[in-house]
DNA sequence: ACCGTATGTGACCAGAAGGTCACATATCAA
DNA sequence: TTGATATGTGACCTTCTGGTCACATACGGT
């Protein structure tokens, strides 16, 4: 999951995916640069890591965004890391960058 | 960052950091099935990607996690894909397995 | 049936990433 | 200052990853 977003390119056809759904693997070769196959192994491991799903609409793949795992990063993970600190989080850069005293 | 936050022992790393800030690298190698060098190695991709910062203390040198670039992955980036599909999202899944009419 | 188009598979290669080690430097304490 | 402790550096190796290509399959239209 985090590794399938570890990619630009990978976010990339996700950015584009989000924009407008359902494209096929040959509508989004033409975005990025890079040969279909390079698009296929991303979508691949979108599709592996469960951010993205497919359907097949007789020789064409199409290709729709999953909410549900970005949920679920969010909620079990990022807020971990947020909430607990956020209240003393006004500035914690310039607190750092002055002096750290405690924490 | 995406890349920083893609490796297992590093999230783990910040994992430690989070239940209890400020251990120097003695400290998080022991917690860690890998030399202090593989550590070393972690903890400089953390704090490259702005996740971790650090403070030397004498001959000790002391990390903290920061909370600052993950509350923007969660700003920019999460929210970008949660927010929209979020009213939708009872079950997107069944939707899905059933019969994506629309989106 | 045939041709064009859309996608799939496996081999292959270059470079990045994960991990270890020998060696080096810096600091504390006695 | 001498020794123990804490961290740093560069070389090195192995495995994973990103990307391409030759070739193969599947479907649609005419």
């Amino acid at each position: 999951m985090f590794k399938a977003l570890a990619d630009p390119t990978r976010r990339l056809l996700l950015d584009l995916l989000f924009s407008r759904d359902g494209r096929t693997l040959g509508e989004l070769e033409v975005e990025v640069e890079m040969t279909r196959f390079g698009v296929m192994k991303h979508l691949r491991v979108l599709e592996e890591a469960g951010l993205v799903v497919t359907r097949r609409s007789g020789r064409e793949k199409l290709h729709f965004i999953n909410p549900v795992p970005i949920r679920l990063v969010h909620d079990r993970w990022i807020d971990k890391y947020t909430e607990r600190h956020v209240a003393a989080l006004v500035d914690v850069k310039n607190e750092l960058e002055s002096e750290h005293v405690d924490h």
